[in-house]
RNA sequence: GGCCCCAUCGUCUAGCCAGGUCUAGGACGCCAGGUUCUCAUCCUGGAAACCGGGGUUCGAAUCCCCGUGGGGUCACCA
């Protein structure tokens, strides 16, 4: 309908990184307002002076943008500077500002109103008193809420007189005891039974609002008109639509998400990467840090502190040194490990949400853009059931995605990665890089696994190190033994011009049919000497990278090592 | 513990709302073959699920109830 525009809302706590689960709600928002032709808004909830900070709400804003997931209203962003730039967010309709922390006037002019109408009252008792109470309660195996009797609540007049002297307190809502009933529009009809909606605080003693307080007079003044979030959220409901009540505001359409949780079956936290490199510390038995990690002091306190962080770079640090892959949580982990935006998107829109189509060959439909969730995404299709994260079925989708882009395409995105996330590698293979690029890409789940497949091409022709297993299977072995055959081979590539994939492997061939063995056999042979391992991408690409006198240096320096006498 | 939600292959799911066409389909992973200079692709085939018990019905994966299991939530965090 043109008179009741579509507005969603996406309203992370700027206490962290963007979490996978948080990036599936903010896309659904997203998508939702797209396909109805609404709004979608971005409000950050930073009401949480202790934790809050400006840093991790514009580490979130560029999650968002570097996802593709753009808001009509909201925070502003200058994103993606590098690539033309564009404006992200701004304040068309005038609802702003969007940071909670510069909204106070707002929601200390709606509790004025309700302590005047007493359907709100300051409270004095101190949180100890109320800890106490809590505490008894829980012994007792009963559920704690807070209700006092009307008698309990001081007169009008006398919290506005202690409010006004200054003294500590904290406001709460006079919760009318009727029974709730929500229709989800994932779960359906939802009850709650009156008397389950306690007298919740509504605003600190720091003056700052609560979350329950915040959403609600937030949505309402902004205009929000359905509320997508995560199942956690299912019992804030119940306040959440209390309060509305009390304030004369409209209900919102609420719709539920499932959860997302690790392959574990435990709900994904940043935690668990800590907890990873904790664990393979301590099989591998280090008791020191690797060089280069960390001091040893922050090294002891980590692993003897179950609960202790480590900063991002440093953990990272560690988990190279160890070779551990950690497992990503956040968008910005699954960003460094070198996932696509796009193929995130693809991934966490079908965790919880189906579209039900078949492909042409009879398959289920699960490959699709964010366009394409633009015209038909839709609140019925998502599921009820949590569902856990499958890195496997990721990385299957980022490495077809990489697998369907061309070589030129491909290289342009890999080197923007490596820009940010391993410049090393850029500076290392220099003009070759479009050739690295050709020659791993079919290889490559991600974009961080074109330094481990082109590895041969990194380092220096001296520093290749053989793979004992591969040297004997493929040097030594067999009559003539591939060793045998590298002299030969040398002499017939060092002839080879131009110094490119299709000619050495002709010559390749040719040799092969001339010396009468199968082109399997000279091939690995050569793929030894040249990388050391009997993996690599395809042979006249191989050698192609490596460059035509660091082929005939490594085969020579093959050749000649004695290590190969067969003792390995 | 109270309240609330959920339940199809190992995992993500289609099917369920409008019972029969379901000897339950697909994807990832796994297993076995094939193509290939290795690897990765690619192709072919395979194993693999309706949580249990009661109903309703001629007929239930689909509707109802109970049980069991899993999850969420019980802050002056969001």
């Amino acid at each position: 309908m043109a008179d009741s525009p579509v507005i969603t809302r996406f309203a992370p706590s700027p206490t962290g990184h963007l979490h996978i689960g948080g990036a599936r709600t903010a896309l659904f928002c997203w998508a939702f307002a797209r396909r109805m032709g609404g709004r979608f808004l971005l409000r950050v909830e930073d009401t949480d002076q202790a934790r809050s900070s400006e840093a991790s709400a514009r580490g979130i804003l560029e999650d968002l943008a570097w996802l593709g997931i753009d808001w009509d209203e909201g925070p502003l962003l200058e994103a993606g500077r590098s690539e033309g730039g564009r404006a992200i967010g701004g304040d068309p309709r005038g609802v702003g500002p969007f940071f909670q922390s510069q909204r106070r006037a707002v929601y200390d002019g709606v509790i004025d109103g309700m302590l005047e109408r007493g359907s709100a009252y300051a409270d004095f008792s101190s949180s100890a008193e109320l800890d106490a109470r809590r505490k008894r309660a829980t012994e007792a195996n009963e559920t704690f809420r807070y209700r006092p009797d009307d008698g309990e609540i001081l007169p009008v007049a006398e919290q506005r007189r202690r409010i006004d002297a200054g003294e500590s307190h904290v406001v709460r809502l006079r919760s009318p005891q009727d029974p709730v009933r929500v229709v989800d529009e994932v779960l359906g009809e939802v009850k709650f039974g009156a008397g389950e909606v306690d007298d919740f605080v509504l605003r600190k003693p720091d003056g700052f609002p609560t979350y329950h307080f915040g959403v609600v007079v937030d949505d309402e003044t902004m205009g929000v008109t359905h509320v997508l979030r995560g199942q956690e959220h299912l019992m804030n409901t119940p306040r959440h639509v209390v309060l509305q009540r009390v304030l004369g505001y409209r209900m919102p359409v609420y719709a539920h998400m499932p959860l997302i949780f690790n392959d574990k079956g435990a709900k994904m936290s940043k935690r668990e990467r800590d907890q990873t490199a904790r664990e393979a510390v301590k099989t591998a038995g280090l008791t020191a840090p690797p060089p280069g990690t960390m001091d040893e002091h922050s090294f002891g306190a980590w692993l003897s502190d179950k609960k202790r962080q480590l900063e991002t770079r440093q953990l990272e640090a560690l988990a190279g040194a160890m070779h551990l892959r950690l497992p990503e949580v956040s968008v910005d982990d699954f960003r460094r490990a070198g996932y696509l935006p796009e193929v995130i998107c693809n991934f966490i829109a079908l965790l919880g949400w189906n579209p039900g189509m078949k492909n042409e060959d009879g398959t289920d439909l699960e490959k699709f853009d964010r366009d394409f969730l633009a015209r038909h995404f839709d609140l019925a299709r998502i599921g009820k059931t949590n569902s856990r994260f499958d890195r496997r079925k990721l990385e299957s989708f980022n490495h077809d995605a990489i697998g369907a882009m061309s070589d030129d395409e491909f290289a342009r995105r890999w080197r923007g990665w490596c820009a940010v996330h391993d410049p090393g590698l850029l500076a290392k293979i220099g003009a070759r890089f479009p050739l690295l690029a050709a020659a791993v890409r079919p290889r490559c789940a991600t974009l961080a696994d074109g330094r481990d497949v082109g590895g041969f091409a990194l380092i220096d022709d001296d520093a290749v190190v053989y793979d004992p297993g591969a040297v004997k299977k493929h040097l030594l072995k067999g009559e003539p033994s591939g060793l045998s055959l590298l002299a030969r081979l040398g002499e017939a590539l060092a002839r080879v011009e131009p110094w490119e994939p299709g000619a050495i492997q002709a010559t390749v061939e040719r040799f092969a049919a001339e010396a009468g063995v199968g082109i399997g056999q000279v091939a690995q042979s050569l793929r030894v000497a040249v990388t050391g391992t009997g993996v690599s991408p395809g042979l006249g690409e191989t050698l192609a990278l490596v460059g035509k006198a660091g082929v005939l240096r490594r085969v020579g320096r093959c050749g000649e090592r004695a290590a190969f006498s067969g003792r390995a």
